[in-house]
DNA sequence: GCGCTTTACTTGACACGTCAAGTTTTAGCG
DNA sequence: CGCTAAAACTTGACGTGTCAAGTAAAGCGC
């Protein structure tokens, strides 16, 4: 922050296109979250975490690997396990083959939360976004998507 | 949610779209939140209200119309205009014409404040949005996420 | 096989936001 | 006018998520 007071603005292009952004970034978490905290009283995280392992080998996994998978910080899965463990959707089991290691396993019953809830989701999914764009546009979106996500990903840039 | 069950799903292009958007979701907010909070110790929300603020008439507004441009609501706003009139960014004063409103008023520190933050965040806007796309990509991607915003933007659908 | 480092979580303190209820002032209405 | 309703905040209780420190089990080098 020393070096460059002041870098190339943006062009009128660009800032629209940056408004535009900000602006999705803004409204669409917040309205997903809201339908599923009213449908299904998740929060996105555990949506997500519940989600990704319902689609997983055996339906569990360790729970740095869920981490790493749904997207979330290992203390917030922490939380999240904890929060879901007392709604018997997931259970902790200690990992046979590696004593640090805890396994994260879904119930039936979070089985049965996630088949219940995903549909909907998917549903909001499509009315907030997917539809909206002509099939070229999914297409050209998801291109410059990628893009993004190249740059911001794992660690760094 | 009682009526369809199993609503259209998503063929591989809108899943792969959905699944980038997704991560530009999680990630482009927490990259610039970052920024922010590293280089200015500002949040997102912060940074929006000083910036909204200093380019306004007067560099002062109503509180509710601060929330509604700077898409914040007023609850928010109150304790984030509480925060920064302790750093001394900010007054409150009242407003002569109305007496239930209040005036929040950039003093000078806060706009010294927006002037010397704004060119590393626009810098970061850059190095992770517009420089990543090619000057058509960044018109499409524009058009793309407008129809969105138009879906999304007020009160509703 | 004994310390030292690393990995895998967990947890306490805390920041940011949200929701609902409360306060004060203005606007309508008969 | 006087009374009820609405508007414009503010605040307390709370939930979600983050950061840093703490604990426990592996893995390693010698």
């Amino acid at each position: 922050m020393s070096a460059a007071p002041d870098p190339r603005w943006l062009d009128d292009d660009e800032r629209a296109t940056w408004v535009a952004l900000a602006k999705v970034l803004t409204w669409l978490p917040q309205r997903l979250d809201a339908q599923l905290q009213r449908d299904a009283g998740l929060s996105h995280a555990e949506y997500q975490v519940l989600s990704w392992l319902s689609m997983s080998e055996g339906r569990s996994a360790r729970m740095s690997l869920v981490a790493a998978r749904a997207t979330v910080t290992l203390s917030h899965l922490s939380r999240v396990v904890g929060r879901m463990e007392r709604q018997g959707w997931v259970e902790r089991r200690p990992d046979p083959h590696d004593g640090r290691a805890t396994l994260a396993v879904l119930t039936p019953a979070g089985w049965e939360k996630v088949v219940a809830t995903a549909p909907g989701h998917v549903a909001e999914v499509r009315r907030l976004v997917i539809d909206r764009l002509t099939p070229a546009q999914v297409t050209q979106l998801g291109g410059a998507l990628d893009e993004l996500v190249r740059g911001l990903a794992p660690g760094e840039c």
